[in-house]
DNA sequence: TGACAATGAATGAACGTTCATTCATCTTAC
DNA sequence: GTAAGATGAATGAACGTTCATTCATTGTCA
C-alpha cells in the first residue's frame, strides 16, 4: 500500500504468513486448516500452494520468520543505553507487539511442535542459543553485570533471564482474552524490574548501606 | 497387577489415560488418533468410548489427573524438611518422573491447548494458583524466606520461582531425545541451586561477611 | 493504435485419505 | 441365560492437496 511492491511474490508470502499466524494462534498448527488460512488471507486455497509446497512448509516458514524477528529484537536490545532497558525490550517484545496473546500462543505452539519435530527443535534451539549468547555478552559488557548477585556469571544470569522470559510467555497464554496489550506490557515490565532488582542492584545497595 | 482390583472401571480409565499420555506427548493432542491410543493401551477403539464420552473428554480427564498429580507433588514439597529441598522436589517432579520428556511435552501441549480452550485455561490457572499459594506459604513459614534478596515478598518470590520452573520445562522439550532422566534431573537441580543462592542465601552471606 | 496471442496468477470443485465415532457382533463371568 | 465387557468393520465428515479452468495483464505484430 504505502510503497511500491518490488516483489509481489514476497508480498503474497507475507500475506499468507500473516494469516497463518492468526489461524495458528487461534486454532494451533494442526487444527488450523488450509481453508482457514486462505479465508483469513482473503485468497483461495490453491493459491497457497503456489507459494508453499505444503502445510509443513508454511509452518517452517513461520518458524523462520520468527527467527528473524527475534534477531531484530536482539539487535534493538543491544542498542539500548542501559542493561535494564535492554531487558525491558526483550521481555515486552514477545508478548505485546501484535494483538493480545497471538504471539505468545504461537510461540508456545512452536515449542510444542519442537518437542515432536527435531527440525523445528533445532531451529528454536538455535534461535535461543544466539539470543542467550547476545544477552550474555550484553551483561558482560555492562557495568552492572560485573557485580551481580549470588556471584553468578553472565552466562548463568542470561540463562536465568531467558528461563523467566519463557515462563512469563507461558503464563501469558493463561490470561483471559479481555486483557489489553497495555495491561500485559505493564505486567511484564513489573516482572523485569523485580528481576532486575534481584539480579543487579541487590549487592550494590547492601555495599552502599 | 500387584493389587486386587477394587474398581476395574477405574483401572481401565487409568490404563487408557496412561496410553493417552504417551500418544499425546509423542504426537500432540490433535495429531494423536484414537486408534493410536487404543493400540498403545492394547485394547480396541470402541472400548475407549465405553469409558470416555469422546476425545475431548480424554483430554479433560488427562488435565484433571495432571491437576491431582501436581497437588500430590505440592504435598510432598510441603513435607520436606527445608525450603531448598521443597524447591528441589517441585523442580524435578515435572520433568523427570516418567520417561524422558513425556511429561514436559504434555504440559507444554496443555498450555498450548489452554491458549485456545478457556475451560483448559481455567483448570491450568487454578492448578497454578493453588501451587503458587502453597509455595508462598512455604516461603513465609521458612526462616530463609524472611530475609530474601531484593526485599521481595514471599508472593513475589513464589511467582518468580514458578516462572523459572515453567521456563525450564519449556527448555526441556528442546533437549535431544538421547538425554537420560538422570541428566535432566541433574540439569534441573543445578538451576534450583543457582536460584536458591540468588533468592535466599545472598543477603545472609553478605551480612555474615 | 488496435487486434490478437501468450502468460501465469488465481480460483474452487473434486479426490483420496484420515479420523472420530457408532454399532452389530462376539466373549466372558456368574 | 443374561448382563456387562470388549471387538473392529463401517460411516460420514473434514482435511490436505490437485488441477482444469478463468481472466486480467503483458507482449507482439500490423
Amino acid at each position: 500500500m504505502s510503497q511500491t511492491h518490488l516483489d509481489p511474490a514476497l508480498d503474497r508470502r507475507s500475506q499468507i504468513l500473516d494469516a497463518a499466524l492468526v489461524c495458528f494462534a487461534k486454532h494451533g498448527f494442526h487444527q488450523a486448516s488450509m481453508h482457514d488460512i486462505s479465508a483469513e488471507a482473503g485468497i483461495s486455497v490453491g493459491l497457497i500452494y503456489r507459494y508453499f509446497e505444503n502445510k509443513e512448509a508454511v509452518i517452517a516458514a513461520m518458524a523462520d520468520r520468527h527467527k528473524r524477528e527475534i534477531q531484530e529484537v536482539l539487535e534493538r536490545a543491544r542498542e539500548a543505553p542501559t542493561l535494564l532497558e535492554s531487558l525491558e525490550i526483550l521481555f515486552t517484545a514477545h508478548c505485546c507487539e501484535n494483538s493480545p496473546k497471538v504471539l505468545s500462543a504461537f510461540v508456545v505452539d512452536l515449542y510444542a511442535e519442537a518437542s515432536r519435530n527435531p527440525q523445528v527443535a533445532n531451529l528454536v534451539r538455535d534461535v535461543l542459543q544466539t539470543s542467550m549468547d547476545g544477552v550474555t555478552d550484553l551483561i558482560a559488557r555492562s557495568p552492572e553485570g560485573k557485580n551481580a548477585a549470588g556471584g553468578l556469571t553472565p552466562k548463568e544470569l542470561s540463562e536465568l533471564i531467558f528461563a523467566v522470559a519463557r515462563g512469563m510467555l507461558m503464563y501469558d497464554v493463561l490470561q483471559p482474552q479481555e486483557m489489553t496489550e497495555a495491561e500485559r506490557r505493564t505486567a511484564q515490565l513489573e516482572v523485569v524490574r523485580r528481576l532486575w532488582r534481584l539480579l543487579f542492584t541487590n549487592t550494590t545497595e547492601l555495599v552502599e548501606a
